[in-house]
DNA sequence: TATAATATGAAAGTAATACTATTATTTTTG
DNA sequence: CAAAAATAATAGTATTACTTTCATATTATA
């Protein structure tokens, strides 16, 4: 993606973190090198010291920013859904028809990500990565309902909503919009998990195969719904 | 569900254990309150120490076992998986009718489970409990490839392959029969997840209707495919 | 430019976890 | 009843996920 915008800037829920990160070099860099290591050795195996290693710092400078690991990747995935809104708003805003509409949200949220030079600091194709290979992780927790309180999950949330006003535009009689756009950006994250590690579980390993099966499960469930 | 089967074991692949829990009263203890300590208290907060001293013995026993918590629940997963498949084999078996038989299925996978008798010191209901709530946590591991290989997942994978014939079996055209099955057995879960922790993500908390989308979702995407 | 405020770095300490190892005791089995 | 097997008790280890304290560097501001 070209950039269109200057000075952009994704913004996540305050409460996330203790220190803007996007505030200094230091906590840029966190962020920047927190993403490769995450993406390369998986987020169980990241800590807060071997981050602190790797950008010349150490961990107690880290623990000054973010409060511990596990807010640390609600951070980032916050990001990302905070990103991929944006791009839904910008590809789709324009289009009027609302099938045309729906047909470019769906390729932007199960499309393969390729880099945003919009956002130097943040390497999106291994951001997904890492919401691919864990992205249950921020809410698979215990404390979840205290968490969605504190409007950690906000984004996603009205993500959800978005896509879901994009279903009931085209088909008001719908019934099942949330869940089917729940699905969807569920779905998408693990069919491609399945692609990586277990094949024989999807058929979205052919080329193109991973958007059109999302679009035609999206369309074939609202076209002529209720008739 | 009644006791159709006497003398019914589910059998799991034996190298996710050390001693088959089976084989003894203090194995099947661990199991069954397990089963209850995980739903309680949730798999993070779940230890060896504490399971040991609840069953009245300790740590050291458990780990003779399993080799370490992480596979105490691929275990669990495990059974849950090849419980599943059995209901799903003894509910459709005698259905010749290909839509109808489908239909069973995604009733069997998608319902609210209840308790069977046929498996006395499991408690399925906090099982699926357990699935729910920790769903993705056996595979979204570092260790995932390998586990795969080690054959730790055949029973799920399994499972999608029947449920991915039967819907081939109503439409051989459909393109996605993997993937339409994978987003069935993971969509349910994560849907029932939604419906427990955040509801203005899904619809399917109305009676009934978390089938009813699910059947839907896959009549709809079948139904006249390739026309 | 001096100084106060703030940010960062270094080091040490703590409680819990996820185990391993050893030995003692109990239970089962031939 | 003896031998073998299973279980229990205890202690120990490395790692993790922090917290605390204090020193030093950087920046802001008077």
């Amino acid at each position: 993606m070209q950039r269109l915008i200057h000075n952009l800037q994704i913004t996540v829920n305050p409460k996330i973190y203790l220190k803007d990160p996007e505030s200094s070099d230091l906590g840029k860099r966190m962020v920047e090198e927190g993403i490769q290591m995450i993406a390369e050795i998986g987020f169980d195996r990241f800590t807060f010291k071997k981050l602190g290693g790797r950008i010349g710092s150490n961990e107690s400078s880290v623990y000054r920013y973010f409060e511990n690991k596990h807010k640390f990747l609600i951070y980032l995935t916050s990001w990302y859904w905070g990103w991929l809104e944006y791009r839904l708003v910008v590809f789709t805003n324009s289009i009027s028809d609302p099938a045309e509409k729906l047909e470019k949200a769906l390729e932007v949220i199960t499309m393969p990500v390729e880099t945003d030079a919009a956002f130097e600091h943040i390497d999106e194709v291994a951001l997904n990565k890492i919401m691919v290979n864990e992205h249950s992780k921020p809410f698979l927790t215990a404390e979840v309902d205290r968490e969605n309180k504190e409007g950690y999950f906000e984004i996603y949330k009205r993500l959800v909503a978005r896509l879901s006003e994009m279903i009931l535009e085209l088909q008001p009689k719908y019934e099942y919009s949330h869940s089917l756009a729940s699905t969807v950006l569920e779905g998408s994250l693990h069919q491609y998990f399945l692609e990586s590690h277990f094949p024989s579980l999807t058929d979205c390993n052919r080329e193109g195969a991973h958007t059109r099966y999302f679009k035609h499960l999206v369309f074939a469930s609202i076209d002529g719904y209720g008739k």
